[in-house]
DNA sequence: CTTGACCCCGTAGTTGCTACAGGGTGCATA
DNA sequence: TATGCACCCTGTAGCAACTACGGGGTCAAG
């Protein structure tokens, strides 16, 4: 298949799939006459692979990890284990932080009244960290 | 003061502070004899209020009409309230994806029980969308 | 024979910084 | 007086993970 059809396939950008080659995230595939790349299945799976562990969160370095380990059936998989436990931690702590975030945003707009700026509470608020009820970032 | 007490001060670091005053964020402060930047306490409050907002998960443009609100307070505050409203918006709506996310994360780990990779249902589940439970991005 | 959809490559832009390299300034100490 | 050191200056390049060109080639239909 072509790249714009492995494109559709996978929902995933044309350049993207281009880039992800560059990187040496996907293989370079086999090219036609036109020098245009073609694909096949096994590609398009690896790219499924990339662009669901992506859309978990994962970076490019961390699926580079994954993938190696999955081309290589007989390693040992504790460190799959251990890259996703580590992802689920930055997750946890992520969700917490925006958690506090988004208290203080909804605390610091449930002041406003309207009216001008002069006395506006969101201004305010962000002028002065002091005013914070949760410690954030 | 000079630029080393400010970033200490806001706990910016200098070359943070000097990136804001290329993008115009931050007014270029007056010049000490020997060339050094040489502020006042309106510059250390503004920075502040960046640093704040910054925290709070505002994105440069964003911050850029809030200090404009904050610099014409005379204006109608419904701008700095849209804006913040809007990013709360955004903010719940990351915590959301990545609550699911998180439970994805879970699963998958969940499942894995050692082994090696030709096992592992890390790598498995990353192979497969079709095993998610959840709808993530 | 031209129109349009598709493909190629290479490079530059995005966001919000951070990290040099290569130099100048200012003060205390040997 | 020299010299070491902390601090400051500018300009440019790097980071992640794409995205968006610009300027071209290919190919089937009308």
């Amino acid at each position: 298949m072509k790249i714009g059809e492995l494109s559709r396939a996978t929902g995933t950008n044309i350049e993207t799939i281009r880039y992800y080659e560059r990187i040496g995230l996907l293989p370079a595939p086999g090219r036609t006459a036109a020098n245009y790349r073609s694909y096949g299945d096994a590609h398009r799976a690896r790219l499924a692979f990339v662009r669901h562990s992506r859309d978990l969160g994962f970076t490019i370095e961390e699926i580079r990890s994954l993938l190696d380990l999955s081309d290589n059936p007989t390693r040992e998989c504790d460190e799959a284990d251990r890259i996703a436990t580590r992802h689920l931690e930055q997750v946890q702590e992520k969700i917490t932080q925006l958690s506090l975030l988004r208290d203080e945003l909804a605390r610091i707009i449930g002041r406003c009244r309207g009216g001008i700026a002069a006395d506006c509470r969101v201004i305010e608020a962000l002028s002065d960290h002091s005013h914070c009820e949760n410690a954030h970032v």
